[in-house]
DNA sequence: TAGATTGTTAATCGATTAACAATC
DNA sequence: TAGATTGTTAATCGATTAACAATC
């Protein structure tokens, strides 16, 4: 009956009410309202209680949100109850930052594996992990069964990457390379690219 | 008469009409046409005629655009006709690859000042710059004339590094601190987080 | 009980797409 | 001329907001 899909632009508010709510936590708050994560947030109350109503009632009226019971629903529905391994192809600045970075582990991923073409960095420590290479990728991917990877490589290697990570059995792929990459639709793909948020910004400066 | 504010949405889709503009001369290409670009960026081609059309009348008939001097336009648009100084508060890992990367010149940016208040980095090298003392931030940036910065530093710590950034006259701020900023709405602010992409894309999985 | 806040419906608002005359 | 593609209008689609009965 009622097997419409949720539109992907609610579940991109979640992680950002996932993200708040963690905040409320470390501040030792118990419960809050649609009102309060709304001002916090600068989401409308309506919207909020709008995006949660799509996946339960969660709340209570007269009271609000019980918030870790919430904080444990959001992360159920968005499927990081769990640890998801990563795979990061390229170890430049952005390869090496993302390897040390420490906050990934207690929101639902972990690096695993590290990958990079060039023999000068094959073999290389980099963090806790050896550098391997980019040659091997589909197979050792493959065996670890990791479904989630991040492109770090230049933007003239990124497509050709990519298709290897959906050779490998990869779902999801957060891309840090400058280019659009084209890929079977059921591959998830988002971008990071800090110039186009500076370049969105620039149009309303001066 | 029609003084009716473009889109944010429309605003945020330039950049990546101007990328891919940029690719396009690298492979030395000189007319393009809207069906070509949205095949290439996965958007309709009538959202790119739209969206172009907000601003002039680029294109001709039969033929497409100039590549050349769609990608002008759209650099004049953006106002990245011209290079903003930006400062960088927070040397981490973040801070160091955004200081080391060398992609931002040719886009319309250049990171000018680093700024930390550990003292253990005050005064060292980063790149071509010298980490300066966030305690002097206010005055230094207000100097120096610049109205674009990033946010580097940990949580914890964002809002009121945000807040001192507006006091020294910055009008645009891309924030890398996982934590919502509030701020005057005259300022605009970007966020970039990777756990809230990977969040994104994990709903999605098995 | 009185006050607060939910979940949901209906109304509004805005964005996307289809279609086509104009024209290169 | 014939074919291609623009810029734009109107139609469609989808997202947001306002409002309120239900109820804690």
């Amino acid at each position: 009956m009622d097997d419409k899909p949720i539109p992907d632009i609610i579940i991109g508010r979640l992680p950002i009410y996932l993200l708040a709510l963690q905040h409320f936590i470390k501040e030792g708050r118990q419960v809050t309202s649609s009102k309060e994560l709304g001002e916090r947030l600068g989401i409308s109350p309506a919207q909020i209680r709008k995006d949660l109503s799509q996946f339960g009632e969660f709340g209570k009226q007269g009271t609000g949100y019980d918030i870790p019971f919430l904080l444990e629903q959001l992360r159920l529905i968005l499927k990081v109850d769990r640890v998801w391994d990563i795979a990061v192809v390229g170890v430049g600045d952005i390869g090496h930052a993302v390897a040390g970075y420490q906050g990934f582990a207690d929101r639902g991923f972990r690096v695993k594996l590290l990958f990079d073409k060039d023999p000068a960095k094959i073999g290389e420590q980099v963090g806790n992990f050896v550098v391997q290479d980019s040659a091997n990728l589909v197979e050792v991917i493959k065996e670890a069964g990791i479904k989630v990877a991040m492109i770090a490589v230049p933007a003239s290697e990124a497509q050709a990457v990519a298709q290897q990570l959906v050779q490998a059995g990869v779902k999801a792929i957060l891309n840090y390379a400058p280019i659009n990459l084209n890929l079977p639709s059921e591959v998830h793909v988002q971008y990071i690219d800090p110039l186009l948020h500076l370049q969105r910004m620039s149009y309303y400066l001066i």
